[in-house]
DNA sequence: ACACGAACCACAGCG
DNA sequence: TGGTTCGTGT
């Protein structure tokens, strides 16, 4: 036991006393990871036996590197029985356990938000409502919110308080969406996420028995980042623990940043209430980051209004104070940091994994990317569209999907024209509207078309019998042959490869390899299933995959690499140096979270955690002038920014910084002594008036005579547009023709702009003036 | 039924 | 910018 040892006082008895309930309090850093992987050890170490012992982690990657570590202090044997994992997947094991108890069938289907979104689609449109009014995002976001906090299509229904906000809204009808929803899952036999929560509460309410089966099965129970669970979350836990009391919570209020999807900080607030005998554990030490950011960190935290107070301090080194960077454009936001980047890594022989940029919001990676691309930096990219839900892999795993559970709808109905078969959108209407007066599934319709043809032509009918049929093949290989047999057995009958590999398009060769390494991915997991003695076939490794993300599948060539991704994707990891881009106004803070206090509270939060994910050096930055939905606007710098104190800022910023150009290639349109200087526009703080709608070309008429004499001539025809013009562009601004190409009806043109480099432009789109 | 072009929409964050 | 949907012509 001497891993005791490699604890501070107050770590050693949050990890000791293994019994009762107790609430760690762990600030940014604290080694809160540590307290649990060694308290779980240390039960294991007492005989507790593993599969009694349940810990609920954030994220799939949390547990699985939490496993290992305790594997390392203990057995592997053992640490790979305990029962840790994220709410979803472990609540997911348990519902397919029981599912007859709830009317499921135990293969039931985990619909992603991407599936979710598409039937919200077809309910809305088949109930004729506007689906300008009915925003299926916005329809998803009402049932979610409903589900996390116990309310089902029922009770949604009765409950007079969100009827009178739907009905303020102008979409009262969103309980009659909700019903249908429900019903259209219990038919295809799917859940969505909030529903393997919500599930799982009407199981343990309905079924005291088998609530009493787990409450005695668990009689450990740990919960990590406390304060991003929702009620749903919570009142599981609750349960489970109701009994034994024996739960642990580790958590922080200060990092709170998901109270958009249900995260309820009063839970932590709570946890005396529920256990009045509870101890508590204040982790203050910040053994991550530098003096001077935990510090400044701390400086912007305080300005909070509702936290617990804590301190939270450092005895690592002074360091480097925080550096503030002022770009023009968001352009030269990305060539900037990716400069820094590059020469601190020379400067202080750092690895490409010392660094992370971290932003706001995903749309802002691809500027980023670009400007490491150029300087040759690898990266890599989390977030934004995942490979799981890109369309080839989504397509093959539909394929999957019906294999295991053909009532699964939105899989039926994204296979079942695809590789084109003949069956098109009028059909499968058709076969929809049948499902729905007879209450059972499309699938279940197609096999009784021989009976009951529904009006469909008999030569559409033998297609779907064909169809059938090879369903109907996959489904009896189904116990005979292992996950990946059955994998390439599908991919290859289907036509998935075949189309895919016709296809040489680099976009058709990319997908081609992803479905290759969705294969792999397969193959591995029969591997492993094998070694591991599990159940390896198709159904056992669908289970898993609707849970992944991408950060799930790191894979060893990606290790030396820039890191990429949003503030929340970065809780509880951390980087050397980190650069947060973006303080700006109505970014980050994001305008959506800014007309009340608990909105800004959390933004601040966020702030927070961005910059406690520093070991020894912090870069902001922000840009006076940015993209954004396609148009140009000129914020100003991030509040935040004014926030920390001074004392830990650097603040050279403040002084024009001069990025112009000396012993710095990469601003060479800087020299360029044809690029004409910034607009004056550019100063002004808000978007220019009188701007002729974007996608209405701008044609008046073109007596050419008058061409070079009018500074604002707006060309109709590509042909009146020369190399070594100056034109105006309504996006990128002011720029230089360097060449022409291509034949008359899509003559493109490269063109240099000042702020966004060379563009090439497809002139009959091009929204272009003629300036000089 | 399908292919193509044009209009429209999107950008909050996650399992 | 880019993905999706809608309308049109084949």
């Amino acid at each position: 036991m001497e891993y005791l040892n490699e604890l501070n006082p107050v770590q050693r008895e949050a990890v000791e006393n293994i019994n009762g309930a107790s609430l760690v309090i762990a600030g940014a850093g604290s080694g809160k990871t540590r307290v649990l992987t060694y308290r779980i050890a240390h039960l294991l170490n007492q005989k507790i036996p593993a599969y009694s012992i349940l810990a609920l982690t954030f994220t799939n990657k949390a547990a699985r590197e939490m496993k290992e570590r305790i594997g390392n202090l203990v057995d592997q044997q053992q640490s790979q029985s305990l029962w840790m994992g994220t709410f979803h997947s472990i609540f997911s094991k348990i519902l397919r356990y029981e599912a007859e108890h709830l009317g499921f069938d135990s293969n039931f289907t985990i619909y992603d938000t991407q599936d979710s979104r598409n039937l919200l689609r077809a309910i809305i449109r088949e109930m004729q409502l506007d689906d300008k009014v009915y925003k299926a995002n916005e329809v998803l976001n009402r049932i979610s919110s409903a589900k996390n906090n116990l309310v089902t299509a029922n009770a949604y229904s009765q409950n007079a308080g969100i009827q009178k906000i739907d009905s303020s809204n102008r979409r009262p009808l969103i309980f009659e969406i909700y019903k249908k929803y429900s019903q259209r899952c219990r038919q295809a036999n799917a859940m969505d996420f909030d529903d393997l929560l919500l599930q799982t509460n009407i199981l343990f309410k309905s079924k005291p028995e088998i609530l009493a089966k787990y409450q005695n099965k668990f009689k450990y129970v740990l919960v990590d980042e406390y304060q991003d669970t929702n009620y749903s979350q919570y009142l599981i836990v609750k349960k489970l623990a109701d009994n034994h009391k024996n739960v642990c919570v580790v958590g922080d209020d200060a990092q709170s940043i998901y109270s958009f999807r249900g995260a309820k900080i009063e839970n932590i607030l709570n946890f005396k209430n529920d256990y009045p005998n509870y101890k508590l554990y204040k982790l203050e030490q910040n053994y991550r980051s530098t003096q001077n950011i935990v510090n400044a960190a701390n400086s912007v935290i305080h300005k909070n209004r509702d936290q617990i107070k804590k301190i939270s301090f450092s005895e690592n080194e002074e360091g480097e104070k925080i550096k503030v960077v002022k770009a023009l454009t968001d352009h030269e936001e990305g060539y900037i940091v990716a400069n820094a980047i590059y020469e601190e890594r020379m400067r202080e022989h750092l690895q490409y994994q010392d660094f992370a940029i971290l932003y706001r919001t995903n749309a802002q990676s691809r500027i980023f990317e670009e400007s490491l691309r150029k300087l040759n930096l690898p990266y890599k990219i989390y977030g934004g569209l995942s490979f799981y839900q890109r369309k080839e892999i989504k397509d093959l795993l539909s394929y999957f999907r019906m294999t295991v559970n053909p009532n699964d709808e939105e899989a039926i109905k994204r296979v079942i024209n695809y590789p084109k078969r003949g069956i098109g959108d009028t059909t499968v209407s058709k076969l929809q509207d049948a499902a729905t007066q007879n209450e059972c599934s499309i699938w279940d319709v197609i096999c009784g078309l021989n009976q009951r043809p529904y009006g469909i032509n008999s030569g559409t009918i033998s297609k779907l019998m064909k169809f059938a049929a090879l369903i109907t093949d996959f489904q009896k290989r189904q116990d005979t042959d292992t996950a990946i047999d059955l994998a390439n057995y599908i991919a290859k009958t289907t036509g998935i490869i075949q189309d895919l590999y016709n296809d040489r398009s680099p976009e058709g060769v990319s997908r081609h390899e992803n479905i290759q390494e969705l294969l792999n991915g397969i193959q591995e997991f029969t591997q492993n299933s094998l070694e591991e003695g599990n159940e390896l076939q198709l159904a056992n490794y669908l289970e898993d995959v609707a849970l992944l993300t991408d950060q799930d599948k790191d894979k060893d060539e990606d290790r030396n690499k820039v890191t990429l991704m949003t503030i929340h994707s970065a809780k509880g990891l951390e980087f050397s140096h980190l650069h947060i881009v973006g303080l700006e106004e109505d970014l980050f803070p994001s305008q959506m979270a800014t007309s009340t206090q608990q909105e800004l509270e959390e933004e601040r939060r966020l702030f927070y955690v961005a910059l406690t994910r520093a070991e020894t050096k912090v870069t902001l930055s922000f840009a006076k002038s940015r993209y954004k939905w396609g148009n140009m606007s000129y914020p100003r710098p991030s509040r935040f920014i004014n926030e920390i104190d001074e004392k830990f800022m650097d603040l050279q910023y403040e002084s024009e910084p001069d990025f112009s150009g000396a012993g710095n290639e990469n601003f060479q349109s800087r020299t360029d002594s044809e690029i004409v200087s910034q607009p004056k526009r550019f100063e002004a703080k808000q978007s220019f008036s009188a701007k002729p709608k974007l996608n209405q070309p701008i044609i008046r008429n073109n007596t050419s005579s008058s061409q070079a004499n009018d500074p604002n001539f707006i060309p109709s025809n590509p042909e009146q547009i020369q190399s070594g013009m100056i034109v105006e562009h309504q996006r990128f601004g002011k720029g230089k023709v360097l060449q022409m190409e291509g034949s008359k009806p899509n003559i493109k043109a490269t063109v240099f702009f000042q702020n966004v480099g060379q563009k090439q432009l497809l002139l009959k789109f091009a929204k272009l003036k003629i300036v000089g």
